[in-house]
DNA sequence: TCATTAATTCGCC
DNA sequence: GGCGAATTAATGA
């Protein structure tokens, strides 16, 4: 994430998101740079039956689509806010003079480029797995590790059902059943129908 | 508070 | 595992 003052000095605009508007689409070439200072975006595709994959849930304080700007590529995935949000944005011009002018920036963007990397290899891992329960256990622990508190049932898993469906490649029903099953072997917790690990 | 929409769950194939 | 319907939760007027 970059100073916000830097971005505006670069001429970032703010923008305000409602729930479930399109920053951008898949195809679209890359004309900005975003990040994110309150609320949280989605980055998806839609498979040929409109059945959604996501692949990244970006909040607070982190930047998307960064990567496509040093790349001459349109946008493999979609972008939209899953709630009410506020965006800073920088056109591809200005944020390329600034890391020009910064360049120590960049080292912060390169670190940043290879967390994400790191969880995608993990994520790719993940949907190679056969069976449910050891996808949802997989991703429960990915959710989990930025997480201070490794006790069990100390972490409540901060989404839908729908929303790990979509992020595992399972269907909501199988999650649905799958984490009751879990719940039975003591792997996760069910309180009001929010899922704690 | 009531109506609408989204999410969850259940029964069945 | 996935469809359709029933139930429940969340949202908004």
């Amino acid at each position: 994430m970059i100073l916000e003052d830097l971005l505006f000095s670069f001429g970032a605009e703010i923008i305000h998101y409602e729930k479930n508007e399109i920053l951008f689409r898949e195809g679209d070439f890359p004309l900005y740079y975003f990040q994110i200072r309150k609320g949280s975006v989605k980055l998806n595709n839609y498979d040929e039956h409109g059945k959604e994959f996501i692949q990244h849930i970006a909040s607070a304080g982190e930047s998307f689509g960064e990567s496509n700007l040093f790349i001459d590529q349109p946008y493999p995935v979609n972008a939209l806010s899953i709630e009410k949000s506020i965006i800073i944005r920088s056109t591809k011009s200005g944020f390329l003079k600034l890391i020009n002018t910064h360049p120590d920036i960049l080292s912060n963007i390169n670190q940043y480029l290879a967390e994400r990397m790191y969880d995608t290899y993990i994520r790719l891992y993940n949907l190679s797995f056969q069976h449910s329960i050891d996808k949802l256990k997989l991703f429960l622990d990915y959710l989990k590790r930025p997480h201070n508190d490794t006790t069990l049932y100390s972490f409540q898993i901060p989404m839908t059902r729908q929303q790990l469906a979509s992020l595992t490649g399972l269907c909501v029903e199988t999650v649905i059943r799958t984490i009751k099953h879990m719940e039975k072997k003591e792997m996760v917790r069910i309180q009001n129908g929010k899922i704690f690990y």
